[in-house]
DNA sequence: CTATATTGTGAGAACGTTCGCACAATTTCG
DNA sequence: CGAAATTGTGCGAACGTTCTCACAATATAG
C-alpha cells in the first residue's frame, strides 16, 4: 500500500477531533441514522476545518450503490449523441449523480468491453444505444443481476428494458407524403442500410411485402426505409430499388458515393430524403458540388435536424429528433429503476417536430 | 446492508473452487504477484464457470487507483467537446480507463461541485476546461492531494498544471491578416467578450495599447480579440470599436443582434470574423436573413470548422482547431501524470489548419 | 406510574479486494 | 556444494465507510 494519497482525511480523524466515535460522525455526515443537532454542527465543523472528503469507493463497497450511470454512446463524436449526452447529464447531475462515459463507435466488441468496465465499476444502472439488436446477452445478464438497463434510440425484441425513442417510421412516412404531396414520383433516399439480414435492400422489401417484420425492433434507418415504403404505397407509387441508395456501417463516403449516384441516374429523381445527420451532411455537399439548386432542381427532407439547415437559404426542411428530452426521459427511467420501480417496461416514443423551412417544391419539369 | 446485489461472486467463492487461497485467487486473476500457469489456468477456470466479475470499487479503496479519468466539459452539447471527448475517450480506453464525464456549463458554481464529485469518486486525474480562469483554488487543492489535472482549451496563470490548446492569438492575426491583404479596412469582429474584467472591452483595448496583458493566459476569445488587434495594427489600420461585436456568455442570441447591428451600421464593415462556432452559426443565420451574398458583398473568416462550412456555395474560410488530436494530447499528458512522471509542467499549443475554401474577396466598391 | 416506542451512541463486523510478510520450494551463482 | 536469489503460497491486516445490535436516555401512551 504504497502508492496512498498523502494527508488524506479519514472520518476516524473527524470523529477523533469531534468526540464521538466513527459510528457517529459517519451519520451526521453520511446524513442517515440519527444524531443530535449539536453533534452534527460539531462534527461538520470538524470534518470543514479538516478538508475531510468522504471516499465514495468505500460508500460504495457497503452500500451496494455508486449513485453513478453507465452511459454507452454510438459515437460520442456525433451531435446526435451530445445532445442526448446533454439531456442525461442534466438530469443525472441533478440527482447527485455521476456518468461513466462509454463510446462503442457503433460496434459490438466494443460494446461487450464498454458493458463489462462500467459494471466491474458497479454501475447503478446502463443507458446504452445498442450496435447490434440481436446480440443482448450481455444486456440480458446485467438486468438479471439487478442492474437497470435503459435502451436509446432503438430497442431490442425479447428483452425486458426500457426504451426511449422516436416513431420513425411514421416520421419518415410524414417526411416522404410531404414529397409526394408536392407531386414528386421519384423520390431518392439515403441511408445507412446495414444491420438487417447483411444489409439486403431486396430481401427487405420482399419481408416487407409480405407483412414478416415487426418495424418497431429495427434499427432507425431500416424503420425510417419502412416509412419511405409506405409513403409510396400510400400514394400508388411503386418503389423502385434504383432510388434506394444504401450507404454501409458509418460511412460519409459511402453516402456521397450513392447521393452521386442518385443525381447521376438518367432519370434522377426529383426529391431527395437524406435519413441521417450524417447522410445529410454528405448529400448537402453532393448537391453543392453538382450545382443544383434546391428547391427548383431538387427537393430535400431531412431526418435530424442540424444547425446549418436553419440558415442556408432556402432553410432546409428537416425531422426534429426531441434529443435533450430523450437523454433527460432515459435518465430519469434508469432513475426510476434504480430507486426501486419494478412497474412494466416502458417504451417511450417522443414525437419529432417537422420543420418545413424552404426545401420542398413541385418537381421541376424534365 | 440488505441493498446487496444477489449471486454476486466473490474471489473467495472463486478460490474456493479452483483449492488455493484468495491471495493466490487475486494473483492470478489480478496479474500481479507470483503464480504458477497451472494454478492460474485453473483459477481462470473457476472464474470464468462462476461468472466472476471483479469489484473495481474493492481494488481502488485497496490500491488507491481507480483507473478513472474526470472530465468537466464545458458544454457537453457543443460539437467542440464532443471532439475533444472523442480524443480523450479513443486514449483513455486503450489505458483501459473509464471516463467520468461532467458538465461545468461554463459556470464556476457547477464546475466546484463536478470537482468535487468526482473527487470524492477517487478519479485518478482530471481533464477540464477552466470556467473561471481567476479561481483555481479547487483546482491547485487537487494538484496539491497528488490529482494531476490537465486543463483543455485555455491555460491558468500560477497554476501548476499542464496545459493543451491552440493559439488562438497567432490563428486570429492571421485571419484577419488574410483579409487586410484582401483589401479590407473595415472588419468586424463577433465575440463572447465577457471573461474579462467584467467584459469591459474599452478597458482591454486601452491594457493592450499600454502592453499590460499576457495573452497567454486570456480566454479563448479574448486571444482572438488580441489577435483581431494585432493584425489590425500590422496593416496600419486603427482600431474602430463599433466594429467589435460583444457578445454576453454563451448567446446565439446575442451573436445575432451584434451581428445585426454591425452589418447595419451606415458605413457597414466590408468583412466579418466571427470567433467561435456559436458566433459563427448566428452570425449565419444574420448574413442570410439579409441576403447578403458571400464574399461578393461581405467576406467572412470563421474560427473554427463546422461540417456546413465546407458544403456552402461559396465554402466558408475557416480555422480548424486539432480537436480530437488536443483531446488525445490532454489524455496522454495525464495518463503520464498518474503513472508518475514529474517533469515540468507542459503547455502543448497545437497548431490549427486554415480552410481557405471560398469566402474571402476584395472588398465591394460601395 | 409502568410499559412501549423513539431517539441516540459506541463497538465491532462487514464489504471485496490487495498488500506485506513468514515460510517453503526451486533455481542460480560463486 | 552451499549461499543467495527467485518463484510461489497462505494468513491476516488493511482500505474507509456503513450497518447491525446492544445498551442508554428520553418521550409517549395506556
Amino acid at each position: 500500500m504504497n502508492d496512498k494519497r498523502q494527508d488524506k482525511v479519514t472520518i476516524t480523524e473527524v470523529a477523533k477531533r469531534a468526540g464521538v466515535s466513527t459510528a457517529t460522525a459517519g451519520r451526521a455526515l453520511g446524513g442517515y441514522g440519527y444524531s443530535r443537532k449539536e453533534i452534527k454542527a460539531r462534527v461538520k465543523q470538524a470534518a470543514e476545518e479538516l478538508g475531510y472528503r468522504p471516499n465514495l469507493l468505500a460508500r460504495g463497497l457497503i452500500t451496494g450503490k455508486t449513485k453513478t450511470i453507465g452511459v454507452v454512446a454510438g459515437d460520442i463524436q456525433s451531435p446526435f449523441y451530445a445532445s442526448i449526452l446533454r439531456g442525461v447529464a442534466d438530469v443525472t447531475r441533478a440527482a447527485g449523480f455521476g456518468i461513466l462515459l462509454t463510446n462503442s463507435d457503433e460496434r459490438i466488441e466494443l460494446e461487450l468491453e464498454a458493458v463489462q468496465l462500467l459494471r466491474e465499476k458497479q454501475i447503478d444502472g446502463l443507458i446504452i444505444a445498442p450496435s447490434d439488436l440481436s446480440d443482448s446477452a450481455h444486456l440480458q445478464a446485467a438486468i438479471l443481476d439487478g442492474c437497470p438497463v435503459v435502451l436509446i434510440d432503438r430497442a431490442i425484441r425479447n428483452l425486458a428494458a426500457d426504451a426511449v425513442c422516436v416513431d420513425n417510421r411514421e416520421a419518415s412516412r410524414d417526411c416522404v407524403a410531404r414529397l409526394t404531396a408536392a407531386g414528386h414520383r421519384r423520390i431518392g433516399l439515403v441511408a445507412e442500410l446495414e444491420r438487417w439480414n447483411g444489409g439486403n435492400v431486396a430481401d427487405f422489401l420482399a419481408a416487407v411485402a409480405s407483412g414478416r417484420v415487426d418495424s418497431s425492433t429495427l434499427f432507425p434507418s431500416w424503420q425510417r426505409l419502412y416509412g419511405y415504403i409506405d409513403a409510396l404505397r400510400d400514394a400508388g407509387i411503386p418503389v423502385d430499388p434504383d432510388l434506394i441508395g444504401r450507404v454501409g456501417l458509418y460511412s460519409g463516403e459511402g453516402a456521397r458515393k450513392e447521393t452521386q449516384r442518385l443525381l447521376d441516374l438518367p432519370n434522377r429523381p426529383t426529391a431527395l430524403f437524406s435519413a441521417d445527420g450524417l447522410m445529410s451532411a454528405a448529400a448537402m455537399g453532393i448537391i453543392t458540388s453538382l450545382d443544383l439548386q434546391i428547391p427548383r432542381d431538387l427537393s430535400l427532407i431531412c431526418f435530424d435536424d442540424l444547425d446549418w439547415m436553419s440558415f442556408l437559404k432556402p432553410g432546409i426542411a428537416a425531422v426534429v429528433q426531441p434529443l435533450t428530452e430523450m437523454g433527460e426521459a432515459a435518465a430519469r427511467l434508469v432513475l426510476s429503476r434504480i430507486d426501486g420501480n419494478e412497474g412494466p417496461n416502458q417504451r417511450l416514443a417522443l414525437r419529432p417536430r417537422f420543420a418545413e423551412r424552404g426545401s420542398i417544391a413541385a418537381p421541376p419539369s424534365l
